[in-house]
DNA sequence: ATAAAATTGAAAATCATTTTCATATTTGAG
DNA sequence: CTCAAATATGAAAATGATTTTCAATTTTAT
């Protein structure tokens, strides 16, 4: 039994709005859950079970890049584009608040670079989050 | 009310059990319901909450890591016994696999350092996990 | 216009993990 | 040893994100 090759799918206005806010804010992730509350705050007709299924279309598109960030519940989405997979930006998480940096990071980008020749590894710059104490946790604890 | 100093706890021979197999098969990686059903196997009674429990401390006490490898629903867990937190020493996990290789680089040390001076952060080297694919699972998918 | 193909969404189901809470165990003090 | 406080256990229930179910709706090609 062999797979039909896919195709684009039936066109819906649901798609089109999700689409559309992803690419609006194409610099910020989102869960699934946010994104959902708000279509339903703005009264659009985006039903949850919708928005996992088009996310997860979009993932395979590669449209849209899929991660967790770790102690923070679901997965967080992320509108990347077709072309431009290596746009990534990294996590930095403070183990102890919660505080997430957006890193934007040469010297990451060159241990990518690092780990692929040195390690053999084919560095996942989205899954990997980084973490550490942040600056105000890092002051001494009260007991 | 002030906080107790953290003890190392109580012993028990769940721990007990726990640590003896994961040392036992200190190469390999499980998930909380698989290392749950082996003992169930054997009789030996340690209850799914509780490995779930001390799982999570071996985590915190650096003696057990603690990673996600993609489509494959639960968190793995394996033994890498060090018993010093400080002894740079980084874990590359392939997020299809499971291989993990540990590294003693001087890139990722010296990462840490930008990491400090650049992002104000204190980086933690021991609870990331550095996602990538290894070499076997780069090469082209079957459909 | 119409029927097949695909999509939607509310509700129910799943699945890993966490919480609850009553009971049992460990340990240190006396 | 004895006892009580601290801690651990585990069954069951709760949680929370995600997936499945399935009947109704929408899209698209004919």
């Amino acid at each position: 039994m062999k797979q039909r090759r896919l195709k684009t799918g039936y066109n819906t206005k649901q798609k089109e709005s999700l689409l559309a806010f992803l690419k609006q804010h194409g610099g910020a992730h989102f869960t699934a859950e946010e994104i959902f509350i708000h279509f339903a705050r703005l009264g659009e007709p985006v039903g949850q079970t919708t928005v996992y299924r088009n996310l997860e279309k979009l993932v395979n598109d590669g449209l849209v890049i899929k991660y967790d960030l770790q102690g923070n519940g679901g997965a967080c989405f992320q509108y990347i584009g077709i072309d431009d997979k290596r746009n990534g930006h990294y996590h930095l998480v403070c183990a102890s608040c919660g505080e997430i940096a957006h890193l934007e990071c040469g010297f990451i980008d060159k241990l990518a670079e690092h780990i692929r020749d040195d390690h053999g590894f084919d560095f996942d710059g989205q899954k990997t989050v980084f973490y550490g104490r942040c600056s105000d946790c890092q002051k001494p604890e009260e007991l």
